[in-house]
This record gives structure tokens, C-alpha cells and sequence, in this order.
DNA sequence: GCGACAG
DNA sequence: ATCTTGTCGC
């Protein structure tokens, strides 16, 4: 269920976006976490070349142990370009779609995008947390505004990432020697909570499982490999039980 | 006007 | 994002 009380339309122009986007903006709650993480969640989408044809997931998984637990996936379509800024017009309302068809509500979900670390303060990960009233980080792969110094090649390191003079978010080095991503508060968390959730999500890869789970999803339900729904299949533990 | 620019 | 094989480095 979306926050229904800020739902808008996605039917816009990109200067209608950009005025929603100002508006919204005022609703991101910076704030330490209101409950254990029992269950995280990575949400992302996948494109086929020249269509409109998108394919959104949504993955949740144990945590800290990160065994998936439950998933939605989708196809529908889309009309929103992809325009710097205004990324989340293009790929929200696949992703509330799915997320309407969640059973197992995730305590955070982590976007393949910015947060507040966004011109706006106001990127895909705080718009969609806003929309449903849920912690999310923000864990974007490049960088879409702000300065910032070449934190150390150590798995772990981190340095600020800056605009205008104030701290957005940081570069992250989630493994040794790898190209840094870019973590910022998404809604109703804090920076230094979304940075340790990050290191607690990674397995051996720059990309933080609960993404990196989403991202292989949607890629195989686009290759045809996989078909829509929402039950992850049972693990066969035991071949009794 | 020029350059930058999440996915 | 997507189009794509091999190749360099830990």
C-alpha cells in the first residue's frame, strides 16, 4: 500500500516533475531508524533496447543473513523518458506496482539510484520512500551531483560527498580497490545508518546483494528466463519436511 | 553559451 | 539502461 496521502500523478511534463519534485521534497524525514531490520529489500528495473517494455522487481531478503524470502515481479510499460534529475518519473510507478504486490514488508529498501544526494535533494530512493512511508537508501553506481575526494581503496573507507556546502552522502569503497558508490539517505534513516546497512549487505561484490539480487532478476524475467509473480520458490532443505 | 548528467 | 569478447589484475 502507497502513502496514499501524497500520491500524485505520474501523467507529467518534466516541468510539472520538477515542480512535484520541490514540493515533495519537504517530506523526506532524516532520522535514525524506528526499528531492528529483520528484512531488506532491493528494488530495480530493466529495459529493452528501443521499447517500453519495462521489467520491475522487487526482492526481500533476510537480514542480516540475506536469503531471499519474498519477491514481485512484473512487466508493464513506460512513458516517461529518462531524464537526468528526473530518473524516478520513469521508474517509480513500475516499482510501486511491485511493491503493492509485496507480502513480506521489507524494514528498508535499497534504490538503485540517489536519495537527497540529487540537485533537488529529492532522488529516486527519497520519492519512493516517501510514497511508501519507508526507510530507503539511496546506492547509486556513478554520480549525479557533488564533489567529493578519493576515499581509500580500503573495503570499508568512505569520504563525504558535497553541493552547495552541505554533506549529501559519501563514496563508498565496498570492497579493495574497486570504483566507489555513492550512498545517501533516502527517507526516514541517516547517513551513518545507510552506510553501515550498505557494508552489512555486501558478499563479495561492489553491488550490495538486495540490488544486485534485483538487478539479476529483472535482466532473467526480461531474457524470458523467468516468469512474473510474487512467491520466491521454497528452499529444499530437507527433501523430507 | 559550455559542460555535466542516477538508470 | 542496453549493445557485447576477450582480457588484465588481485
Amino acid at each position: 500500500m502507497a502513502n496514499y496521502r501524497v500520491l500524485h500523478s505520474w501523467d507529467v511534463s518534466p516541468e510539472e516533475a520538477i515542480k512535484i519534485q520541490n514540493e515533495m521534497r519537504n517530506l523526506v524525514k532524516i532520522e535514525n531508524l524506528q526499528s531492528q531490520i529483520r528484512y531488506i529489500a532491493g528494488a530495480d528495473i530493466s529495459f529493452d533496447k528501443g521499447s517500453n517494455t519495462v521489467y520491475a522487481g522487487i526482492v526481500v531478503l533476510k537480514f542480516p543473513e540475506l536469503v531471499e524470502v519474498d519477491r514481485s515481479l512484473l512487466i508493464t510499460e513506460v512513458n516517461f523518458p529518462y531524464i537526468p534529475g528526473l530518473l524516478s518519473f520513469r521508474e517509480s510507478p513500475a516499482l510501486i506496482k511491485a511493491w503493492e504486490k509485496i507480502k513480506i514488508i521489507p524494514d528498508v529498501v535499497i534504490i538503485d539510484g540517489q536519495g537527497i544526494a540529487h540537485p533537488r535533494r529529492f532522488g529516486i530512493a527519497s520519492h519512493f520512500g516517501v510514497l511508501i512511508d519507508k526507510p530507503t537508501i539511496g546506492c547509486a553506481k556513478s554520480l549525479l551531483v557533488g564533489m567529493y575526494k578519493e576515499p581509500d581503496e580500503k573495503a570499508g573507507s568512505y569520504s563525504y560527498l558535497y553541493d552547495s556546502g552541505e554533506i549529501i552522502g559519501v563514496a563508498l569503497r565496498t570492497r579493495d580497490n574497486v570504483q566507489p558508490v555513492f550512498v545517501s539517505i533516502g527517507h526516514k534513516i541517516t547517513l551513518d545508518e545507510s552506510i553501515e546497512i550498505i557494508m552489512q549487505s555486501i558478499r563479495g561484490y561492489r553491488i550490495p546483494e538486495p540490488t544486485r539480487q534485483a538487478h539479476m532478476l529483472v535482466n532473467a524475467l526480461r531474457r524470458g528466463e523467468i516468469k512474473p509473480g510474487t512467491r520466491t520458490k521454497p528452499e529444499q532443505d530437507s527433501l523430507f519436511s
